[in-house]
DNA sequence: GTGAAAGCGCTAACAT
DNA sequence: ATGTTAGCGCTTTCAC
């Protein structure tokens, strides 16, 4: 049979507030009670209801992590951050994916909001850019941590900052201390800010070594692989050719691959391609990708326990907390020194 | 305000024993006094509360899906589909990331059952066949849904199951009827059951076709494109060569596709490579994979929509259902007829 | 430092 | 067909 605190409190002879306190590390309790309590607690294999405690205390320690795809190994990694993380407090990880570029955000909030009562929400990008979700979330008082881009405008809540541009700087400085000084870029997907930033980071490295742009290196995309076939193809199919091109993520590193190989070019002896991400795909293709590493499982574990912190009153998390997360440049087989 | 139930009784002019019947649904009350409380509810932007109806009808409306990362992509997609099935019966679902190969499943099982209080747990391969997690889940009396190869021996609750062997077969039985009579095989890893069906797969068709196997043509592996690579060395360096492989991933039929690569080898016209899941990667690398396509978010889908009627005691959910999930061959680029 | 009592907002059982 | 009355198991006053 379960056993709930009456049982542990008479059991122990106490009262169900000794207990109670005992249980959640408060204060005025003796050393000697709150070994008895203990003791009576294991002994019956007690468990707090849930529940009852969401109820009483108006807490539901339930955590929502609200995503929408961008990529599923990024999703997972923070998915199995943030949920070690709450484990370690006590509390628990929903996941609410939702439909930002097409579906319906309202219905989406509406569930969110109305039907499960979550102490938090970690906004993972490119939802953390939604100022619907956002200003929601805010009226409706629930604290949230965001993961977004560096230089997201929106200052209501803390965050941890992907510094995207300062990557795609880092990456394109690569290529061009190795000796490129004609590199496509293959962007983003447009709803997404980390595109707008990539790019941005990528344009500052080229004017940094003093290098002139052409419009025509610059390809649309949208994160998917065939972006990528159809971004090298583009790139490739002008009068001249650029000898390495920075794409915006990985899938569609990998599709510049495909698509460079389809015009009979060969990586990384007559292109360098390199992606960003470091997926999986990343070490799955031939040759393998250079890239922009991430650590997104301590990104999503950082994310729940800025969260837990905060809302539990901890000192020391400011309302607008920002943390950047780091990077690291990987080097593989898909970039090599130009030579003409 | 939050407005209660009490708000929406006083403000239909009824008691909150009929909000609760029209709100759950229940029967004995008129049309005219369901709308009157619809439109009172409606006006007062009345939510549920979560904690209350849980304690009080000891539900927590609260699903868990086990898994271990067998692949992101996998997990990603039940995770989808099982959300919705949830969201649209009142239902969320909380992840619970496990460590099957490695890890200390005790504290796993634990917090599973100790702290959350689950209605309904979904078993997602290969923690489907976990002994311990199934008893634990068995003794704590709650209810759950197995997805798993089609075999598993254990009959103790509902399991949508995949036809590894069958899938196996039919892979193997196309590379045959395309010519090829020297056929090797790369193994998944030996803790998941579906490794050792997709292998009987695989010989059964052989045999059906009375082809000999020569045992030298079994490469041990575990799932990993490295396995795959590693794989493919072996079954190529021998005295004579298969001229297909079937890799019982994708994964590792794209480190196979690298691993001939570097042996010389293109695909498919030296050798055909065919894999097992579908995942993005299949669609990512040159050439794209032949593959084993299954229909993982409905099956996740399927999964919550059964737990869910099961406990909520919808008829027509026996204790022992098992549903047989689709599957189908994907041709693509990998494979191709044998010449000589 | 400890305890008694009063709910939290809902569902269940039993009236009516 | 509808209402009344008890709890569910905990946290929160507020008293001692």
């Amino acid at each position: 049979m379960k056993s709930t605190i009456t049982d542990v409190a008479r059991h122990a002879g106490v009262s169900i507030k000794t207990v109670s306190r005992v249980l959640n590390d408060e204060p005025n309790v003796t050393a000697k009670t709150r070994e008895k309590v203990r003791a009576a607690a294991k002994e019956l294999q007690y468990r707090p209801n849930f529940s009852a405690r969401s109820l009483a205390g108006n807490k539901s320690y339930l955590l929502a992590m609200v995503y929408d795809n961008p990529s599923v190994e990024y999703i997972t990694h923070l998915q199995k951050g943030a949920t070690q993380a709450c484990r370690d407090r006590g509390y628990h990880l929903v996941v609410e994916p939702v439909d930002w570029d097409t579906g319906d955000l309202t219905n989406d909030i509406e569930v969110l909001l109305g039907r499960l009562p979550v102490d938090g929400v970690i906004l993972s990008p490119p939802i953390c850019d939604s100022r619907r979700i956002v200003s929601a979330l805010e009226k409706a008082r629930i604290p949230m941590v965001r993961i977004c881009p560096r230089n997201s405008e929106m200052t209501t809540a803390p965050s941890l900052n992907l510094d995207d541009a300062a990557a795609a700087f880092d990456m394109t400085t690569y290529l061009i201390e190795a000796g490129h000084t004609d590199i496509g870029f293959i962007r983003g997907a447009a709803s997404h800010e980390s595109s707008h930033l990539r790019e941005k980071g990528f344009r500052r490295a080229l004017k940094a070594a003093d290098l002139e742009l052409d419009p025509a290196r610059i390809a649309d995309g949208d994160y998917t692989f065939q972006a990528g076939v159809d971004g090298a193809r583009a790139l490739l199919s002008g009068r001249t050719q650029p000898s390495a091109i920075v794409a915006s993520n990985d899938d569609m590193a990998a599709g510049a691959i495909a698509g460079a190989g389809a015009m009979g070019l060969k990586v990384p002896d007559d292109l360098s391609v390199c992606g960003f991400d470091d997926t999986a795909l990343a070490s799955m293709i031939y040759p393998p990708l250079t890239t922009v590493s991430q650590p997104i499982s301590d990104t999503g574990a950082l994310a729940a326990q800025l969260l837990i912190d905060r809302m539990t009153g901890k000192e020391g998390v400011r309302e607008d907390e920002r943390l950047s997360v780091d990077y690291k440049i990987v080097i593989r087989g898909s970039t090599r020194a130009f030579k003409s």
